[in-house]
DNA sequence: GCAGATCGTCAACCTAGTTGACCATTGAGT
DNA sequence: ACTCAATGGTCAACTAGGTTGACGATCTGC
């Protein structure tokens, strides 16, 4: 098997699941989603607390950060709490709308995953999952990967 | 298995090879490549002949497409010729440059793809692309990825 | 109490797309 | 032969999402 497909099956696998997944949370009350989005309040579920703490998780400034925490907030995403012990901070909240959607991500990627289980075979979905945990996985995974597609890499 | 770790699992791998990729051949005398050139590239070896045919392949615009091309211009991959059938066309060439990356990102990714073999063994790799052309390669991979993960989807 | 780190923000800039308009050229249909 | 729609390339204005650098306000370790 040649080298050259590899790349390509990841990213097309990875862009199927991810439109696939939007078209789905669209039509359930969250359009306009795009990946920066969702990987943001995914990072902010997971504990990122401050715009800072989001752009380490992220990968990406602060600055850059700030600008997608301004698109949360008008979105209804996330809103800010002072921090008392903090004056310089303002903690990001998840509001309702926002864990709705982080809700509705997970059961939205369980389902294609059962789909694709359906279609592949539970095996060869673990297969894949494990084999690229250990390839890939081996320092975590990053999701600053708008900006670098476009930026220069290494 | 949580569905949630899907995508981020071949985004990863995804990362991982292109990363790696552009490492090796900016050591042998490719520097300053981002995906979207090497996709272009790509694109003109497997008969792209214009810009609005570039973009066609790859997804955007001519007008991006042709940005794109005043690149790899610049940068010595790929080289205009007139057309004398159709005083229109600017025809593209792949200069001997250009021919020695896509022969040499050929072998970088087949050495990647032992690499992987060697850790997780000919099966694993080979259900993973098995697995991925039969749930993601339906209707071809795209590779307008660039602007497709910043821009909405769907 | 001071020095240095950190949080948020402003400003200028970069890159890679987009749409719309336009001209030159081609080719199909009458 | 002529018109007219389609196509190739280009210009201009705009958008999105990043960058770096600078800065004031605040916190923390010593």
């Amino acid at each position: 098997m040649a080298g050259h497909e590899l790349p390509l099956l990841l990213l097309g696998g990875f862009r199927q699941l991810i439109d696939e997944m939007h078209r789905r949370l669209a039509e359930r009350g969250h359009p306009d989603l795009r990946p920066a989005i969702g990987f943001a309040v995914q990072a902010i579920s997971h504990g990122a607390t401050t715009a800072s703490d989001l752009g380490r998780a992220t990968g990406v400034s602060k600055q850059a950060a700030s600008k997608t925490v301004d698109q949360l907030l008008s979105m209804g995403y996330v809103e800010t709490v002072p921090d008392e012990r903090d004056a310089r901070r303002k903690a990001l909240r998840l509001t309702a709308r926002g864990v709705d959607l982080v809700t509705l991500s997970g059961a939205v990627l369980d389902d294609l995953r059962a789909e694709w289980v359906a279609v592949a075979g539970e095996s060869a979905v673990g297969t894949l999952e494990t084999t690229l945990r250990l390839l890939a996985g081996r320092e975590g995974v990053r999701t600053d990967t708008a900006g670098w597609l476009v930026a220069e890499s290494g």
